[in-house]
DNA sequence: CGGCATCCTATGCGATACTG
DNA sequence: CAGTATCGCATAGGATGCCG
């Protein structure tokens, strides 16, 4: 869990401040995924640091970690009511980069892997 | 500047990264100020860290800084439009911590107290 | 499949001293 | 007053390997 200084709003840019949380969030937000899914959406990401990334967003209670003990095992990773009402933020500030920044917000791109949505 | 991996979201939750960027944000959002004002509004940053965040935000059009040559020199540094775009966005992050993470919103608080949390 | 354990590097941040 | 220069540490994140 990340220091909180006191202040709300390093607060809440503290808890998605790591490198892939927001994209894992924003991923969430379409469909509950398991690992390898998450994985796969998120070209680059090693596995210690997505798991580390999940932990922490677990611990910070944006997502819940759902496993099914069978052989072999299987995790899913989905949004907590405290990580959907997160969403709508993080869609401002995807607005608020496509004027400011230059940086066109893309809801359709699930990423560069795009999934079926529900 | 800091690189934004071509995700809307993250290159907002990057330029508000930074350590102190969010306070002097919030603290310019009520008045623009000095060097020396914003040094004192936020008890613990060092003259190399403050300067180097405030560039960082100048680079990214968050700030806007403005020279006046007399003896001693006078720095005034103020928010920018897509700055002042950015304070309805933390004030909604502020509203979050305060039902999901129990840090309580203090938008009277100017000088923020710093209360550490875990 | 979904992880840890280990090692490594990059860099953000702090402390201190100096300067135009 | 408003910064730079230098040093040093702590940590986030990447690469690789092993395991229940």
């Amino acid at each position: 869990m990340k220091e909180h200084f006191g202040c709300p709003i390093q607060a809440t840019s503290n808890v998605i401040a790591g490198k892939w949380k927001v994209l894992i969030l924003w991923h969430l937000s379409f469909a509950s995924s398991r690992f390898s899914e998450l994985r796969g959406l998120l070209p680059g990401v090693s596995e210690k640091v997505l798991a580390a990334q999940l932990r922490e967003l677990e611990e910070d209670r944006l997502v819940i970690r759902t496993i099914t003990q069978t052989v072999p095992p299987r995790v899913d990773y989905r949004l907590s009511p405290a990580g959907e009402e997160l969403i709508p933020i993080m869609r401002k500030m995807c607005e608020w980069a496509g004027v400011h920044l230059g940086v066109l917000p893309n809801f359709t791109q699930r990423s560069i892997g795009a999934v079926g949505s529900k």
